[in-house]
DNA sequence: ATGAACCTTGTACAGTCGTACACATGAGTG
DNA sequence: CACTCATGTGTACGACTGTACAAGGTTCAT
């Protein structure tokens, strides 16, 4: 599998590490609150390693956001190519907004710190747009192209909703919704 | 209006400058750029009266959100009170998601930023949920209040992805989807 | 074994940060 | 006038930042 191990590599899958102790450091702290050495010290590499496998600050963060990105989008097109009929659609994106997508905070708050990037800098809006345009390929599998867009949406909004509310979620609320979305197609 | 003037105040309306200067440095910035350097240059006062007028950078943070969430808010609150049929409704919120809100990048940098702290702290999700209930309060005067919800939410996501989407909108699939979520009311 | 090429690390530097605080300055009161 | 006190300000401090880089290690081909 990862067995490159080019040359004489001591640590194969140091970088690897630091993208992932980065992530963790970002849901954490924030964007704004992470720093190398805290990178470094979560990673439990030294301080060095962080200039030497990547260019800089940036360089580290869009890295870590393309693998969170990537990786969330890996779980919804798993989820929506599971369905196989209409039905088993409809429960697959009830079931994403109600319970599995940003069930755990940590997902919550780094889809936030990068909505935030991308808003204000091109180069994360790249990870977005791909993001965005695997869901809705995802979701063309079951539904035609405008309706995979209003479904898209709809998720996101829920699912903003249900994490920035105090109140629950009525799940009842969500699948009359999806329906109606759904139900015009 | 405007003057209290309490006691000797020079400047006497200093302190919401400092906030106005505040929200623009965000916006430009972001709140991991904020300092109060760059927020005292922006309003053309000296470093001292950032540690005058405020406790911390924390007040000085939510202090700055709560003024553009009331202020985003009052403006959402307005546009559905000016609508006095259905239609009318259902045309303010087409135009609400196609072209008002955000229509200015620094409101959806804001909002962004906005939304990311409130993922982590509960002080700054205390002003997203007081948004979001004169939002559903606003769209009840209209809706049911389940329809409310999903009214509320849709904007959200189709808004979002509106930003962070390179290929444009299509009002007519925004205005469908409203339709739909209206439509089984 | 020799050397080249890469991997790894500790430390240093210049800059920015939040915050504190002693001092100046003005307005209101008597 | 002088006295009081809130208002306003310049500067200094320690902590933390990103980044550079020289020095040391390890691996591999020769």
């Amino acid at each position: 599998m990862t067995q490159e191990r080019a040359r004489g590599r001591r640590d194969p899958d140091r970088r690897e590490r630091i993208i992932a102790a980065c992530l963790d450091v970002i849901a954490g702290s924030g964007v704004a609150g992470t720093s190398h050495r805290k990178v470094a010290a979560a990673a439990g590499v030294p301080l060095g390693s962080m200039t030497y496998y990547f260019s800089g600050m940036d360089e580290l963060l869009r890295e870590a956001f393309a693998r969170f990105a990537t990786s969330v989008s890996d779980e919804f097109e798993r989820a929506m190519a599971a369905a196989r009929t209409p039905a088993e659609a409809r429960a697959a994106l009830i079931a994403l907004i109600t319970d599995t997508v940003f069930d755990s905070h940590r997902d919550l708050v780094l889809s936030h710190e990068l909505y935030t990037l991308a808003a204000r800098e091109p180069a994360f809006r790249d990870l977005t747009n791909a993001w965005m345009a695997r869901s809705r390929a995802a979701l063309e599998r079951h539904f035609d192209p405008a309706t995979a867009r209003m479904v898209d949406a709809l998720i996101e909004g829920l699912t903003i909703h249900r994490a920035l509310d105090t109140e629950p979620q009525d799940p009842r609320t969500v699948a009359a919704a999806v329906d109606r979305i759904l139900g015009g197609a």
